[in-house]
DNA sequence: GTAGAACCTCAAGAATGGTTGAGGTCAAGG
DNA sequence: CCTTGACCTCAACCATTCTTGAGGTTCTAC
């Protein structure tokens, strides 16, 4: 008992997080964080027991993650832009900073495409060309189209 | 053949389209084409042979799917918004535009969440707030999580 | 020391939006 | 006729993002 306490403590001094910690604090399942460490997302150390423990910076990485997705990336994406973080040291702000100057960027792309989208719905309704090859809203569905399959809007 | 070039007139009189056409003319494949009409988004008619036969509403329908998606929605969303088309009559531009103007409602809706993002992004950056509760750009993410699961981005 | 919660691994399943392939029929031109 | 391309069905497969379940271990508290 004494052991168990003991051990208990020493985690809370050291900071660490066990997954269900991790997992309530970032508002995420247990089993999203399995997979983001198989898919390379994250990492953990590993507790005699086997049990995943997890550093405090596991909690901003998922919070970028989870922004990143609101974005509209991939996961695949989303890892080939972590994979440029630095490797040695807990990344820094300014380390997260440049992704996210790179990710407004891209979110800024996808709001002009989608206004553009809206503008040229607006501008069709009523007006009976949805089919017809100059109509501008099938342009711009072909537009946005070319960029990324499936219902992944804000992807690449 | 001169039965068989009657055949080939009669439908080029009635403007019935086959699969081939309406695939090249809508820039989707084939395979989509079937793989909508499975999912209850398109109809078509049959020939004698088989071979599936579409009336000209058929590309203005694709192209409204088409934009749908772009702007996010999943094809059973889609479904449910042709479901309230007229069934008896090919339905015309003002039900199209009924269509148009709740999705572009939506598009609003969206392009607000992702502008919101952008700016909680900028305002975030170099800011190291990033894990922390009372972060903007966190429950930005968050309200933007909400509504769907996955990459899927303008849904519901 | 024992119950119950939390953890582990690995495999399978689910939803979305299609594509690919096998095996076979139909159509159009020479 | 006969070839070639377009078409048919049906099943299987692909990627993505996880969740669920089985079967078993560890932790924590009483």
């Amino acid at each position: 008992m004494v052991e168990v306490k003991a051990k208990s403590a020493e985690r809370a001094v050291r900071r660490e997080l066990s997954v269900g910690e991790v997992a309530r604090r970032a508002g995420v399942a247990v089993s999203a964080l399995h997979f983001y460490e198989a898919q390379g997302l994250i990492r953990s150390q590993r507790a005699p027991s086997g049990h995943r423990r997890y550093g405090r910076d596991v909690l901003r990485r998922i919070a970028v993650i989870r922004v990143a997705q609101a974005a509209g990336l991939s996961l695949k994406e989303i890892e080939q832009a972590f994979a440029r973080l630095p490797e040695a040291r807990t990344p820094t702000a300014k380390d997260w900073a440049r992704l996210s100057a790179g990710w407004r960027d891209l979110l800024n792309e996808r709001i002009r495409q989608l206004t553009r989208l809206r503008d040229d719905l607006t501008g069709c309704i009523g007006c009976g060309c949805l089919s017809l090859d100059q109509c501008p809203l099938r342009n711009a569905a072909d537009r946005l189209g070319e960029s990324g399959a499936g219902a992944r809007l804000l992807a690449e």
